[in-house]
DNA sequence: AACTATTTATAAGA
DNA sequence: TTCTTATAAATAGTT
């Protein structure tokens, strides 16, 4: 926004995209105050950088806004604007409307919403039902869970692997350069253990492998 | 920052200060984005409007900036970062499908159906989606439940009462009946307690009330 | 960090 | 709410 039109895509150049990220930071920061303070809301800003370094805002408290955002009901049922226009509209398709709305219902009631127009038997079943749902994502999260697990432990068996391979490789190494120390030097003597000590496991060689440790829990 | 420039403080005018909100509410929302894009960082900001209502916008997904938030020790994972890239459009028509399907989808995967392409991350916020509407259903059955049950118990109450004023009428009539004998046969004797008893309590005998006893339950 | 040519955001009005 | 427009602010590239 200045001498010349940038497009909205990551910045390429590290050093480029770390200053603007500390200038547009604090631009962002001084607009979601000016935010708070003009039009008298609470607004809370987080920022993790790449490095996974914080920052953030809050008008009041962030532990305030993160406690009342938690109770909030979240909506990310919320139809958009089109879908409002679509339900509202004088479309000739009635029926499909009608599935809409209804299964927009189903997905609120199975998200604890509305459910005040409900007997007790129909929360019975959509008790059953969640039940069911929430059954079939746990396993699945499981056999997610212990499919990263399995990959973790092949990897690791990898690189133990690797690591045994470069100490011989190292061992090796030590011995030739012994050996050519000897032929360099044939006179007999005391020259036990040289510089190489074959008991000094290298660790974390290997910069060329990688694998990624990281378990995707949140 | 326009016609005039105007001083950071609560904007007295409610209507000015509204429009004032949904404009910079857009400005800080897209700025936002653009640092999250621009700069490669995770953005979460959480907005509440003084009646409550909440405005949200995050790169990733905002249950993941909260946790990162809560454990700000964390390994940075990979940021899913094309979650809400809404400023690339779609067509119109093909954008309302792409809705319509993707409720569905939701709808099923809360069903526990079409959960293998989700990730671990994905699994885990169905999981907490899922549990806090079953919690909500339980909540509403629970309450519905206790309604039911003061229902009953009031009409307990009622049914003592009514039981009560039974017992006291035939009480009466067994008085007035008394004194009809004692009138129609006026000889001085051993008359002492007639058939009927005050001791034994009338039960059942309502047969007009129509309290329901039945509890929906499974 | 400071400078400045431009772009962007937006206050007020319609 | 949306559009327009004059003006304030933000900022990309440079020093």
């Amino acid at each position: 926004m200045a001498r010349e039109k940038i497009k909205i895509r990551k910045i390429d150049n590290a050093t480029a995209r770390q200053v603007t990220f500390s200038k547009r930071r604090r631009g962002l920061f001084k607009k979601a105050q000016e935010l708070a303070i003009l039009c008298d809301v609470d607004v809370g800003l987080i920022i993790f950088s790449p490095s996974g370094k914080l920052f953030e805002y809050a008008s009041s408290s962030m532990c305030e806004i993160l406690h009342k955002h938690g109770t909030h009901a979240e909506d990310p049922l919320k139809p958009s604007q089109q879908a409002l226009d679509f339900l509202t509209g004088n479309g000739p398709d009635a029926g499909l409307k009608k599935e809409y709305a209804d299964k927009m219902r189903q997905l609120r009631q199975m998200r604890g919403e509305d459910l005040q127009g409900l007997t007790l038997e129909e929360l019975v079943h959509l008790e059953r039902t969640i039940d069911v749902g929430l059954t079939r994502v746990l396993q699945t999260k499981e056999q997610q869970i212990m499919e990263q697990l399995n990959r973790l432990q092949q990897k690791g068996m990898q690189l133990l692997e690797d690591n045994k391979k470069l100490k011989e490789k190292v061992e090796g190494m030590c011995m030739t350069e012994k050996q050519a120390l000897i032929d360099h030097e044939p006179v007999n003597g005391s020259h036990e253990d040289g510089q190489c000590s074959s008991d000094s496991v290298p660790q974390h060689c290997d910069h060329t492998s990688d694998t990624s440790l990281k378990l995707g829990l949140p």
